[in-house]
DNA sequence: ACAAACTATATTGTATACAATATTATCTAA
DNA sequence: TTAGATAATATTGTATACAATATAGTTTGT
């Protein structure tokens, strides 16, 4: 068997420069470094503002509804929901018919954040350097690989 | 001033599925999730799996040298890598010549772990589902999103 | 030579993520 | 009708990320 030679190609597929992966997670991790102090005028974490971003528009959910949208558990929601409640940026209550779930309302002083977030997606869009045909491509496939995992 | 009827359009920028970033973020986390059960079996995490892939390949570097390759801070690297010496898959040696330097060495500990994990990528592509010539575009694309954060 | 500037890495503090487990409430089948 | 199954959320434990700061070693201008 004639092995050396080959030796070379046998890991090429662990190679840095031949994974997707790994650009997918530096580049999701350069952007969050981007938003980080866009949000902090605002006060907010980028996890703090998608959630935001959900309540802006439908002023109540579950905490179960938020966690699908979101693609967060509970994990991750239940401190964070309660952090921003410290901050009064949302009300944590207990649904009365049904105790186990919790309905997360955005308050007023969440509400009038929106006002100053509403000029980061452009400033965040203008450093991205993609054009409209990429954006739409991109977008597609990524909500592919996210829809690949929601069997579960 | 008409503003009602315009209200739904100004902030149509805040709604997460007008968002790029969040399926970016999104899909890196799934595919993390992914990578988990399979790095379990090898005792590694997927951080510590990027910086095995590098010194799979080089043997031999400095902190500084995997900081800039995958582009993570000594924030991050400095107690990975402690963990990972831990563990026997690399060796941490100052720099005789620059004590400032720290020099990173794969073991043979190290080395033998990439004999289990060259079946890894392969079964990470197999569920992405996405052809060869999405997976080009979307590499493209995404080393140019990492390179828009490179001035620091 | 030597203080100031610079470099490389480490530490601290804060905020996620998520698997695994726990807790509490609701439902359901015999 | 009531014990076991389910469901919704919370907690625990581990491992990142990263900004900000600290530390220690090296270089440089004078």
């Amino acid at each position: 068997m004639i092995m050396d030679d080959e030796k070379s190609e046998k890991y090429d597929c662990l190679k840095l420069e031949n994974q997707l992966c790994f650009p997918l997670y530096a580049a999701s991790r350069e952007i969050l470094r981007k938003y980080t102090p866009l949000l902090k005028e605002l006060g907010l974490t980028y996890t703090q503002y998608i959630v935001m971003m959900v309540l802006w528009e439908k002023k109540s959910l579950t905490v179960g509804e938020l966690g699908k949208m979101l693609y967060l558990d509970t994990g991750t929601l239940s401190p964070l929901l309660k952090s921003m409640e410290k901050k009064s940026l949302i009300k944590r209550e207990r649904n009365s018919s049904d105790e186990r779930i919790v309905e997360i309302t955005i308050t007023s002083d969440g509400e009038s954040l929106r006002e100053k977030a509403v000029s980061i997606p452009q400033k965040i869009g203008s450093c991205l350097n993609i054009t409209k045909e990429q954006a739409e491509f991109l977008y597609k496939i990524l909500y592919s690989i996210i829809d690949s995992g929601e069997s579960k």
